[in-house]
DNA sequence: CCAATAGTGTCTTTCAGACACTATATA
DNA sequence: TATATAGTGTCTGAAAGACACTATTGG
């Protein structure tokens, strides 16, 4: 059963899904595009599609982001989540998803190119609600959602849903959100600056917030949070 | 881009590959198939194969698994790893890989059906090396590898290369083997004992080993280790 | 006896979480 | 002034790692 046999394979369709996760209003969101044709007209889904002849699978869920944003290059951070190829699981034909999880700071509405005018922010506890997610969408935005929260305990990927410059307390109302948790600012600060690499202080301060101004950082180069900052 | 087109969609080969792990002679060693055909004739390979048209991606691992074993019932442990889709991967034609990460306890020697007179298990350093394997299957080696000792510190899957009762001092060598790394059997023995649900106690002791009888013990019921056991 | 492994106790350092307190802005 | 957020210091308890010590087998 290993050599593949080039002259008869049984046919896939092959494409990519996309959890985009993105914070609006202290909100966590995710992109969602209404589905204008049966099977599942006018429920919401995933973004995605086809993969192409001869694109990679990271740069077609790349273009596939891309199109439903309507931005050209969009920030953020991009990485395969899992694949799902259940028999049954588009009613036309046997479709193999490979989906990929996004984060991305909070980005205008979606606008432009393709079946983009369908698409919208939509609040991540409505996305969930049963029944609204066509096919098995509702499933794979469980499991995007589940990643990104625990990737945060160990990489500092909450930045990929921050500006290129942000305060700790901006940092921290990112982690409380995904986390749906409650964190102590002052513990909070101490850990993420006691963090190697985690954080580069820019010197900059800023006031946009109510209080005292805070001091701006940028992202720093660690790929991996040493210590780990776990859920409480 | 959202929607599919029933009609004419690009027809890819989805194939599902196999890295399956066990610790022989306290050598951590994959499993790996020679293969017969061009192209890499000669090279070896993981163990792998179509995706049947009616089958879902797991089953079609588990079969894959049981056929180059030749058992029956492959006791252990089988997950999803990563997709693999790369245009120019297989010389062939276009073929879409879903690899699976299989950990079991020590096996017989691979015996039976199919392609599995080819298949042999060999030490993962030696697999590892540059040129030693087909296709990208180095970088799936790897990439199973890694997760595997990543999911030793938050799992308690350790125990999935272990016969199902086992004394302390063998789950510690398998961290120690899956790590490369030698742990204190003191202070090991005192974290998995204190981590609740990892481990159940049989009443049972055994001789075994030289010293000390040892205590047995059975996998218990948890499936996150609290507190972590982390690399050194 | 010695060698080998199993298992317990104890000490030090590090880190998480609780929280008092100070600093600096706006209203 | 009050209020809000930023940031520091300090305490307590949990856990990691180092390692002394005892326990129980076989040779």
């Amino acid at each position: 059963m290993n050599d593949y046999d080039p002259a008869a394979f049984p046919p896939f369709a092959v494409t990519v899904d996309l959890v985009v996760l993105t914070i609006r209003d202290d909100v966590l969101h995710t992109l969602n595009v209404r589905r204008g044709e049966e099977p599942f007209r006018g429920r919401d889904a995933l973004p995605g599609g086809f993969v192409r002849p001869d694109e990679d699978l990271p740069d077609a869920a790349a273009r596939e982001l891309r199109e439903e944003t309507g931005l050209r290059r969009v920030p953020g951070h991009l990485e395969q989540l899992a694949t799902y190829g259940s028999p049954g699981r588009d009613p036309r034909m046997r479709v193999v998803s490979v989906a990929y999880l996004a984060l991305a700071p909070d980005l205008p509405d979606p606008r432009g190119g393709g079946d983009a005018a369908a698409a919208s922010w939509v609040p991540v506890a409505d996305a969930l609600r049963p029944g609204r997610l066509a096919f098995d969408h509702r499933r794979i935005l469980a499991d995007g959602l589940e990643r990104a929260r625990a990737k945060l305990e160990y990489s500092p990927l909450a930045t990929a849903f921050c500006p290129p410059v942000f305060t700790i307390g901006e940092l921290r109302r990112v982690y409380e959100i995904v986390w749906s948790a409650d964190l102590d600012p002052r513990n909070f600060h101490r850990k993420v600056t006691g963090t190697p690499g985690f954080l580069v202080e820019t010197g900059e301060r800023t006031t946009r917030g109510g209080g005292r101004p805070a001091q701006l950082y940028r992202r720093g180069d660690a790929t991996l949070l040493n210590p780990l900052l776990l859920r409480p």
